[in-house]
DNA sequence: CCTTGATTTGACTAATTAGTCAAGTAGCGT
DNA sequence: ACGCTACTTGACTAATTAGTCAAATCAAGG
């Protein structure tokens, strides 16, 4: 009778927003323990090291999280362009509120951890690689329905879709780096170009 | 009377080497020294800490590797979609280099520990973020000198040099997250729908 | 209520690591 | 040769950190 408890969610958590806004060789397990309000007995009931804690709070995020974000930027309801606007427009959001809240603009954790770890702790880089691909799926999607639609002209969805993830993240990197959200501000214009077509301003979306 | 040793130097090439292939944060004094064959109390007369050692080896590497390469590679002599090609050609070599001798694609540093650094060690993103402007310094002159040529169209060079170098970092970051050359395997496509032309073939370079 | 197994706790160890320092060495000008 | 100063060394301390463990606590079924 398997008892459940908060405890890994909370440490997920916990490591997730450290390693975001430091680095994940920076973040201690006493740091942990600390900021999810559990003693290191529990973390190491919980888990066994740092990197399988770090694989579930990757995947908790991308649940809870960044799926339901994609989920609704990249609705079929609006046109393929609107969509890739509105993602956009979301992430500056993002950018922005948390320049406001931090007073820093920390970008995408999956960029920044995936560098950091891929040559330390390989399965974690796995599974960064694995969620930078379903973000890339929905990328294909959409650019698959903008060349059947006609408003943008190319040949391979795919070629285009990593190339437009790899911008996207490449400037969310240089925000981090020059914490300015300058290239995130760029983005429609950056990413239109690649794509050949100038984005629509993006569907105003009320949060509830 | 200044003496003149080679120690620093020393310490700023095993930084370097090792936070490269490591991390930043991973790198210990200890494994500095060992590296640079010295004693840890060198390392503290030359330098108060890591982050003044790092600071000192960006410059380092950038004076005596990058800008030498650089220098070469965005040669006025050569046209200048032949300057891109050959830029993206020789880091394709590079990289595939680094895979052979190491086993591993490391990418480019100045992402990497750039991101890592920004919010624990500012001074050091900051150098980080000069040199990027360096970089960014070849692309927007060959971008100029393009357009005055009419062989791309482009409205203000200094924009399309912040995407050509964003998207060029991501994806050494993205070859260093996945350990294959993919990404920069595709990056003369990419960089050609970026800025809207073919890029010729390279100039094929041998090494003096 | 009582048992059982999951969970939590705090105190512990061992290892790593940054940084210090006094003593020694090496090079250079005079 | 002498003395000055830059440099080097190895041994040291103090602090941090990962990981362990036996005992205490909790939650649920019988």
């Amino acid at each position: 009778m398997p008892q459940i408890t908060p405890t890994p969610i909370k440490l997920q958590q916990a490591l997730y927003e450290l390693m975001w806004q430091q680095s994940y060789g920076r973040v201690t397990i006493d740091a942990i323990c600390e900021k999810a309000g559990v003693k290191k007995g529990s973390f190491y009931h919980a888990y066994p090291d740092k990197a399988k804690l770090a694989l579930d709070a990757f995947e908790h995020f991308w649940q809870t999280e960044t799926r339901p974000w994609l989920d609704e930027s990249f609705s079929p309801c609006d046109p393929p362009l609107t969509r890739l606007a509105n993602w956009l427009s979301r992430g500056l959001e993002k950018t922005l509120q948390c320049q406001q809240e931090y007073g820093r603009i920390y970008g995408c954790p999956l960029f920044n951890i995936g560098s950091e770890l891929s040559t330390l702790e390989p399965q974690v880089a796995a599974k960064v690689g694995e969620i930078l691909r379903r973000h890339r799926d929905y990328l294909i999607t959409t650019l698959r329905d903008a060349s059947a639609e006609g408003s943008v002209e190319i040949d391979d969805a795919e070629e285009v879709a990593r190339d437009v993830l790899t911008l996207v993240e490449g400037a969310l990197t240089q925000a981090r780096i020059s914490n300015k959200p300058d290239p995130v501000r760029r983005l429609p214009k950056s990413v239109g170009r690649l794509i050949g077509a100038t984005l629509p301003s993006p569907q105003i979306l009320t949060v509830s």
